[in-house]
DNA sequence: GGGATTGATGCGTCATGAGCATAAATTGTG
DNA sequence: CACAATTTATGCTCATGACGCATCAATCCC
């Protein structure tokens, strides 16, 4: 059976917290002390287990409380964002395109379109959202952006998906890391080496684990980071390897780093174009990509 | 007021969305038709707006249902599947420094403290979560990370801030530009170039906004992104010049491009540790902040 | 035009959530 | 160590909300 509980559950638990006490946690919330009391008892139960370690005197979060905390946050502020940009309605649109692009075509595939489209377009000004593939989808589905340059594999269907090109993971090092003298890595060659890796909001983390699982592999990180440009700066300073997609890596001769790929098996990640089936783009917009996929068509 | 409603009532949109019927809906729910209804009802009253078209042969999303029903499915997915992971039990702790740190620091700052701290520290992971300024500090005051690298001018009294280096904005553009021929530059000589901005978001931006407006200058932009490498990137492939902090631009010879310091103000921005004042650091995390300290106290 | 089906409404019943009063527990101070 | 102050939890009562049943109203198909 599945979880219920009430949205102000969720906020009671938030500022309970937040403010250490029952007491003004009710105030805050325009409630009774004891009422309070009873949602979060109900909400506590409803989840399985305590949310709060608290005495007469003392309030803190459990371990369970801890983890769920950033959870709550995020839907809080996703919900209440989404019904305020509901309601607000659409913000003006003309001369400017916004777009969301996950960081590495960012830097790839844009100078080149830009330039084209700029070309044509002189005067539209361009807002640039780079973001991590699960926050551009986002952005994409709220209407917070009009299209998306994001990775293959999400499962909205309010969002369609079309795509340019094919991007291989492959293993980035320095020159003079032992693995460099192979000029094609097998993933089992990363044991033994501190592994530098995204983080499972990433989407790329998403994709490489779901694809090693199926040959029962998996990353053994040392270092976990949030971007892909810091993967790369802790490579370049000798501390580990890391798995990336190549467009993340450099594209010509590098003073220290090296790439290699890596088979059995090949990992691939589709980039294309993302945007909402129902919502119509402005003629900037339409333009613009339209000017991509003549670019970057593969 | 905030929003009021039950998780029960999202599920119920959901299924009657994608079962278009709620008579099948309120049969997969466990509810009689009426009962249904009413919740329907009372969450479009809460929302303030119908989320469904239906007569007694016909049900479809209105165009507010459409916006609210990603919303709704990512925040269900969300939900069950973190309760889920709840339950299934925590990940161990131990072992792992977890951080935050604005991107240049990143890049900049950690190899040397890591490689460092490494010597000392061989078996402990680190989680380095390179996010915005803004971002950073909320995860330090959420407890989603031990301390944090960020920039000054906080004004959270529960977090602290121990400063580490002073880094000044800098013009960044390719080498034929004709800016490039200045051994330093004044703002006004900006005018008239195409300009790549970091968005509002972003603290480094908020930074200088607030101190060129005491000059009475600011920023005229033409492409506006989300982080400062997707500046790099766009200035690189020549369309156009961005103000960056030096760090966040090539600290060698770079083949094309090169930077110039601004004057008349000159903009810097302060970085050091943030955390917070109430919590303790595990033994770990204090020994790094003491080697971070070691290597960059200014 | 009538019948079958679905969503909406009226009604009664039962459960729930609120606040008030107060108990119980905690902590600080003398 | 005892007592006072303060906070969270519980008992109680009452008002309200949610449920299912019965049925109305609307839609659509034959």
């Amino acid at each position: 059976m599945s979880i219920n509980c009430e949205i102000f559950d969720l906020r009671a638990f938030q500022a309970v917290v937040d403010l250490e006490s029952f007491h003004r946690a009710a105030e805050a919330l325009h409630i009774s002390q004891p009422a309070l009391t009873r949602r979060i008892q109900k909400l506590e139960q409803s989840i399985g287990a305590p949310l709060l370690d608290r005495t007469t005197r003392h309030v803190a979060p459990t371990a369970t409380g801890q983890e769920l905390l950033p959870l709550v946050r995020r839907m809080l502020e996703e919900f209440d964002g989404s019904l305020f940009a509901l309601k607000e309605g659409g913000s003006q649109r003309r001369g400017l395109i916004t777009m969301a692009c996950v960081p590495t075509a960012a830097f790839y595939f844009l100078p080149t379109v830009i330039k084209t489209f700029g070309n044509d377009y002189p005067h539209i000004r361009l807002r640039i959202r780079d973001l991590t593939a699960n926050e551009g989808l986002q952005a994409v589905a709220r209407g917070e952006v009009e299209f998306g340059i994001n990775l293959m594999g999400n499962s909205d269907p309010d969002l369609s998906f079309e795509p340019l090109i094919d991007d291989p993971f492959v293993l980035a090092m320095r020159k003079d890391h032992p693995l460099a003298e192979f000029d094609q890595i097998h993933w089992r060659q990363l044991d033994g080496y501190p592994l530098v890796v995204v983080d499972r909001s990433s989407g790329n983390r998403a994709l490489l684990d779901g694809a090693l699982a199926k040959h029962n592999l998996r990353l053994n990180w040392f270092y976990e980071v949030t971007h892909l440009n810091t993967s790369l700066g802790l490579v370049e300073a000798g501390l580990g390897i890391s798995v990336l997609p190549r467009l993340a890596t450099p594209q010509e001769e590098h003073p220290y780093l090296v790439t290699r790929p890596i088979i059995d098996p090949v990992v691939t990640r589709t980039i294309g174009i993302v945007r909402r089936r129902s919502a119509p783009l402005s003629p900037a917009a339409e333009k613009f990509i339209q000017v991509l996929l003549n670019v970057w068509k593969r």
